[in-house]
DNA sequence: AATGAATGAGGGTTCATTCAT
DNA sequence: GATGAATGAACCCTCATTCAT
């Protein structure tokens, strides 16, 4: 990459990145192209010739963060760490994204209109995420803090149902450490409980 | 009622269901009145009798969403029916709105622009909902299936997680017996689980 | 008239001065229907119904008070006070529409665009009302009070100058250099005038 | 000015002229953005990257209006031509915009819709107007063509008759007995006056 | 490569007007 | 005769996109 490229690929990034904030505050659609040419510091049209389109745009902004989430989760739970701090650390993840929460809006709106993202989507929690979390539930398995007779499938959507919910704004802000233990709880032992010996 | 007032009423709940739908297949924003007008069978114009400006019709339609599901809720929740039985039905409560699934994203994307709605989500999620869940959880503590040391403030939470997931559209369509029964035994019990004799 | 035409002329009425008032504050064309409806405590139909159209009701509201107003000046003029209490009486005698002062706002917008009123203003403008001048001035001759190398026409502009009446763009075109040089020394010398020796 | 900004200059002033003649035609009211748009020759589109909107637009261009007209009005009168001349071309000014004569109708309009219109025509009319008049006067005076008991203010309000600029409501409700009675008194006598033996 | 200017297409909204009741 | 409901046409405005510079 010459210094021609580089400079190009950090306006990008600075394009992407003013993009990402805007729609996450108001959505995609009432972004404009303006808006985020303003906060880039660009002109509208440089946009079109980074990206192409909007919708292109968006595309590449979301999968870019897909890819680096999910990248960021499977190097996290395929490292040799103790399973319980596995899992603290998966639900406190997104950390990285505490700013970007209304991600899933984006996905949803998307979903809907453009089949490449649903690609994507699909190719993500069908066969690449599910695969992460196989490997996280042997790790349970073998460690004894996941009974042996639960599906992936259950699990991932357990899990994923985890991160989705500590993600939300109001638990983030509110959070007390009792709170999020509670919820760890939960997810160990349920609403039933079983006032094992907490090992955490 | 006379008359007009039932026929106009007629009307707007066309309206209205007409909107619900679009609304969830492609946003709020991406959806137009001349779409909404054309689905319902009526004059774009029409609607502006009828509701004001999309501004409101959005509002009406979803605090008509949320107060009509909050009763459905306090309803089976308050009713006499054996601990086990009501976790089932919550879970499967929302078939009526099979397909309104992206309800939740219509909310998140209204918190942050409405202040009214913002107002009254905050009146439900914070004194309504929490009132009716505590109710279910005296009745869990009564019968056995939830542990004494559990705040409200974590089973809201939980709760309102197995309800969004469960809704999510993917679960709804490849749902076997098998995932939701694994689902509603993680929720009693957790991933770690405790196979005791299962009541339900 | 029986008992129904007068209650039938009373509800005209009472859309006209709801509507003049309206139209006097906001303009003819930033005043709906709608809001002289509900101002005069009827259904918008019902304008109809009287009226016809929004045009001829704008119309039948011009003409009554331009007839009006031409009335109340013919009968001020032809009366028998003395000169100097007439022309007082007259500068005056907009009293009735202090409130109405945008009266001129409406004939302008008008003139532009309908023949009808455009043809009974240049009645009104070019036969009737001077005419009422010309009785005024012979009295204003009889008295002393008017020089006699007064025309017609200048006294007819300079008065409705002073009244505040149509200002009509046709006579600053077709403007002659003794038209304005009569204007000049009305300025000058005013109505009593001292044909002093012209230094201009 | 590079080639931009001239070029965009260029076409503003196309703009203000179209929209301006239709102005006074028709009103602003019935002036629809597209009539503008068609007569000058752009999309309506551009109008918006131009003014704003249309209310700017409007803005704009009576702004400019009364800054130029005022500004030929100050030069004229602080010009050292004898008194008789400047008053003969005062009277004869509005030449130049023999085709806007509806100019005032405008303001008219504007001053019930608009605060900072309001304000501007505030600031021309109680302050810069009557300073320049002022000077008018004293010149008057000082040249023996103006009698030396006038008011500037009933002055001024003589001289924006004869001008036909704005005729403000406020001052019909203000009257106070001997402002009236100084009108009357130039009405009858003019500028020079002849202090003949009151009759009134 | 970068951008200022221009625009076509479409959105929300208003309103004079009609029509069935 | 009076009215509530319904609407077509037109309006102001936005914005993704293109193009000449």
């Amino acid at each position: 990459m010459n210094g021609y490229e580089r400079r190009t690929e950090l306006k990008k990034d600075k394009i992407r990145s003013a993009a990402l904030e805007l729609f996450c505050a108001y959505g995609t659609d009432k972004t404009s192209i303006n808006e985020i040419a303003q906060k880039a510091g660009v002109a509208p049209a440089s946009i079109y010739n980074y990206f192409g389109s909007k919708e292109e745009m968006v595309k590449d902004i979301i999968i870019n963060l897909l890819e680096s989430s999910l990248k960021a989760k499977k190097e996290l739970w395929e490292s040799d760490r103790p399973f319980p701090e596995l899992m603290k650390r998966a639900i406190s993840m997104q950390d990285d994204f505490i700013e970007h929460t209304n991600l899933d809006l984006l996905l949803q709106a998307l979903l809907n209109t453009d089949p490449e993202i649903k690609k994507l989507i699909d190719d993500i929690y069908k066969r690449r995420y599910p695969y992460i979390v196989e490997k996280f539930i042997e790790k349970g398995h073998k460690d004894g803090y996941i009974r042996r007779d639960l599906s992936i499938e259950a699990a991932t959507i357990y899990l994923k149902m985890y991160q989705d919910v500590v993600q939300q704004p109001e638990i983030l802000k509110n959070r007390n450490k009792n709170l999020l233990k509670e919820l760890y709880d939960l997810m160990l032992y349920g609403l039933a409980g079983t006032p094992i010996q907490d090992k955490v």
